[in-house]
DNA sequence: GCCCGCCCGTTTACGGCGTAAACAGAACTC
DNA sequence: GAGTTCTGTTTACGCCGTAAACGGGCGGGC
């Protein structure tokens, strides 16, 4: 039931060793060491993956830690701030993991690719997380949601302007990805969710309160094993790979991607 | 400074006749006639506009209507569902949007663009609303953040069947629509919310605070005009036009777009 | 006219939140 | 051993969401 099978999703944990923990990490309760705001951010990752981001207040992240919520200020300024380290820690497992590539080895595809699949994992392996890091401002303009790192969007820009992009055709790239990147992953969190609520919810009312009349959406109801599939991990797949082309296009043409040729 | 000018964005609330407001709506803090749901929605919209997401309290949205918090419990169940109305008013926007067509008149290409820019339209004139529209679970896995309204998904999937697209190829182009809705305006409206907040925070201190050390990343300082130009109108076209172009082939090569025939 | 219920907003109250400030003890320095 | 610093606790404050009791105006039956 959790041993990875063999059109498991590749990204998905259960398809790999387990989430890739960015800490060591003690055992959960057992954190009887001291504190430090490593420990902390990482107490505090865990504690969203299980219990949910609106689960986490001081006190109660406190608690787990063993220690009163007043002990966390030594270390973090603030909740928001918290956070934001939250969100950075997440995104930093991009570091440690072996299958991403800060240089490109192997051509741009291949980077952008390994890349986007890191992104991927991550998002995967912290679903409740993840829509904070879609959504907590960016700290410039440039840094955008899915990365949020100075040294990505560096070494993003690097890869594909060392492969031939114009300087135009790398940024236009870089949002190109961003948005693709966020979009995709926030939906497939999302769509987790939602999934995950409609069985471990078996309290209160069992189903169907004010259920809406879905008489009026025939369409909707004919289609609704076709729209509940989940075939993420297939479309998060062609989608990249259109988008590759796209790009690829766009290096090979060496225009930047503006629009308006066809006509008007 | 505000009139329409030439090259404005068309999506934008100042290249239109001001923000396409939901309710006829009084005065703001005039409201002196009943309370009612609706009155209390537009107020919360309203306010988080003016305000933010985070400023929104059951006391404050109260004083905003000149009434005690509690009142509002009268007619709203809780804080989260009133929050789940703000956003189901604001995408009911869409109906009263005179460029948006429940039934494509002129094709589907017509009916995909009009709708993406109606939803662009809304995340323009609500920037501190959307990040709720693309974060709130989905009542189901198939009503996806976006578009969020049955309605509307049965209107999508009916234009593309009836345009010729299969059954398969219309939730599929549902999906990667959605995905790409997402992406595009959420990234948008965060990168709104940075170019804001970094002119109108002259209080505490002025800048630069812990400033990285730029020189790690010469590419993005050397780049930073172009990542820091808004482009995002242009960027958008481009973007659904190349998803109308994919949909496009799929839609004349009869094929549902799955993946693998190139090799491998 | 009068009274009785209902509608609708207020008051009061409770537990939990983020966090400022004072505090206590252990650990380290000399 | 005394002083200092480092670390976590205690206490306290104001704000939050919201349950529950309350009260005043208003309409219809007698």
């Amino acid at each position: 039931m959790s041993e990875p099978r063999e059109d498991a999703d590749p990204d998905s944990p259960e398809g790999r060793g387990g989430a890739a923990a960015v800490l060591p990490a003690a055992a959960p309760g057992s954190g009887r060491g001291a504190l430090d705001r490593r420990r902390i951010l990482g107490a505090a990752i865990e504690f969203i993956d299980a219990e949910g981001l609106s689960a986490l207040t001081m006190r109660r992240l406190g608690a787990h830690l063993g220690v009163e919520a007043m002990a966390l200020y030594r270390y973090v300024p603030s909740r928001e701030n918290l956070l934001d380290g939250v969100v950075e820690t997440v995104i930093d497992e991009l570091y440690g993991d072996p299958d991403v590539h800060l240089e490109p080895g192997h051509g741009w595809q291949d980077y952008l690719q390994r890349l986007a699949h890191g992104v991927r994992r991550i998002a995967l392996a912290h679903p409740e997380v993840f829509p904070l890091v879609a959504t907590r401002p960016p700290a410039a303009p440039w840094v955008r949601p899915p990365l949020r790192s100075l040294r990505w969007v560096e070494s993003f820009l690097v890869a594909l302007i060392d492969s031939g992009f114009s300087q135009e055709a790398a940024v236009s790239a870089y949002r190109a990805y961003s948005s693709f990147l966020l979009g995709h992953l926030l939906l497939e969190v999302s769509q987790k969710g939602v999934a995950v609520n409609a069985e471990d919810k078996p309290e209160g009312v069992p189903a169907a309160e004010e259920a809406v009349d879905l008489n009026q959406y025939p369409t909707v109801v004919r289609l609704e094993s076709l729209l509940s599939l989940d075939e993420s991990a297939a479309e998060f797949e062609e989608a990249l790979e259109n988008l590759l082309e796209r790009l690829e296009l766009v290096l090979r043409e060496g225009r930047t991607p503006r629009r308006g040729d066809t006509r008007d």
